[in-house]
DNA sequence: GCGCGGCCTTGATGCACATCAAGCTTGCGC
DNA sequence: GCGCAAGCTTGATGTGCATCAAGGCCGCGC
């Protein structure tokens, strides 16, 4: 991408990167290169080869699966600083699993599987970083899937919610939703007329307060009690 | 353990340890010994501190979570030769993440978080295997997160039922159902009553027969082509 | 200004699956 | 043999969420 200073610059801080030396570090930057994006705009499609893994440095990218029927189901909302597809490096026949869009326009790095594969071969401590990245999906994942078959849809809105409201905090909080409620319904998998009338539900009992895009919880705790 | 030798040979052909050269191989076994369990015994609870993680030799063990009002889902079923847990290895606090019991007694080998670790740093290969098997294991949270949201029982069943069809095969088929029907639903997230159901329908149409657990399935496509 | 499209809300209706309940079969202990 | 429990099936009923439909609000282009 020509200017590599910054470039190096900003890598350092990321996961994927921290644990090099700035000789693999300087390596690693001939197989990266930039792309911007549109909002709407396809980055690829669920069954692509897959080349490449992501960085992505600022806009929102959203990792979805449709259905037969044209249901989106979003897996996963990448916001700037994010990696994503990263383990497409360990496939044989690498192919993104899902398809890959642009939310809010934005610019990404696209890092080059095979170049980076040998790298990690010299770094432990980054193939232990990746695997710590990966354990945390795994557990997210089964977080999700519980939340699927064990839980109904207030508690999903209740436990997204909670997950908005900073570690540790309790009492009142005022948490402001990060997207477009229609986006928000199709990470938690209910429809956005659902979503509307869970928070309305909650607010009638004097658990929130729905103020536009702005959500005031007079006390954590006991919203955090009544999940269910 | 004592008898060191044909466990040597038995994990030379698990992923975990196929990579080692025998010296690695022969100072893991310090790390390492067996534990028998009957049916339905508890192995570990979710949120237990996780010392180590675990391969199977034989019997079946259940990985699950359970529900505020006793609900349980089981998110994945071992059977012999599979480990599980692996992931405890790559958390800073280390918890098992759900519950594991006992489905068929059986005996496992238990194997030591910090003394598999260090070895991991030794071997890329190792590091790598284990990283294919966490990417193989996320695609399959992914594809079971796509059919929770995005299909419907008969597509799940019907799916559950073509994964136990062997690879590349065609025309009539028939499939034993590797373990209860209750064991079934309880991963598929529906009730036996469902199961059952769907079973019926597909029956009726001619899709399958039903005999006891062996399932014949005529046509391996017209089954593929009529999941919806 | 006005019209239009996207997003959100609210209500009426529908449907897939769960729940509840009963009956059948099989295996096991006595 | 009998009684009992576990697993499976089938039917009747219930319910949570989706779907369908309409209306309000806001921003944008004309």
């Amino acid at each position: 991408m020509g200017d590599n200073g910054w470039l190096a610059r900003e890598l350092r801080h990321h996961y994927l990167f921290s644990a090099l030396n700035e000789t693999q570090r300087a390596r690693i930057l001939s197989h990266v290169f930039t792309r911007s994006f549109g909002a709407g705009e396809l980055l690829f499609s669920r069954n692509d080869p897959a080349p490449s893994f992501f960085l992505l440095r600022n806009g929102v990218v959203k990792l979805y699966r449709v259905s037969a029927d044209g249901q989106e189901k979003i897996m996963r909302l990448i916001r700037a600083g994010q990696s994503f597809a990263e383990s497409i490096m360990f496939m044989d026949q690498p192919h993104y699993p899902v398809h890959g869009a642009g939310v809010e326009a934005g610019e990404l790095l696209v890092i080059e599987r095979s170049g980076y594969l040998e790298m990690l071969r010299e770094s432990f401590d980054t193939c232990r970083a990746v695997m710590v990245q990966m354990t945390q999906r795994i557990q997210a994942h089964w977080d999700e899937i519980e939340a699927l078959t064990l839980q109904n849809s207030r508690y999903r809105v209740t436990h997204y919610l909670l997950s908005l409201v900073p570690e540790g905090q309790r009492g009142t909080v005022t948490v402001t939703l990060p997207s477009r409620k229609m986006l928000i319904a199709a990470q938690l998998a209910i429809t956005p007329e659902t979503l509307s009338r869970v928070l309305r539900v909650l607010s009638d009992e004097g658990l929130i307060e729905v103020q536009e895009e702005n959500i005031r919880i007079p006390d954590v705790d006991s919203l955090r009690k009544r999940m269910h």
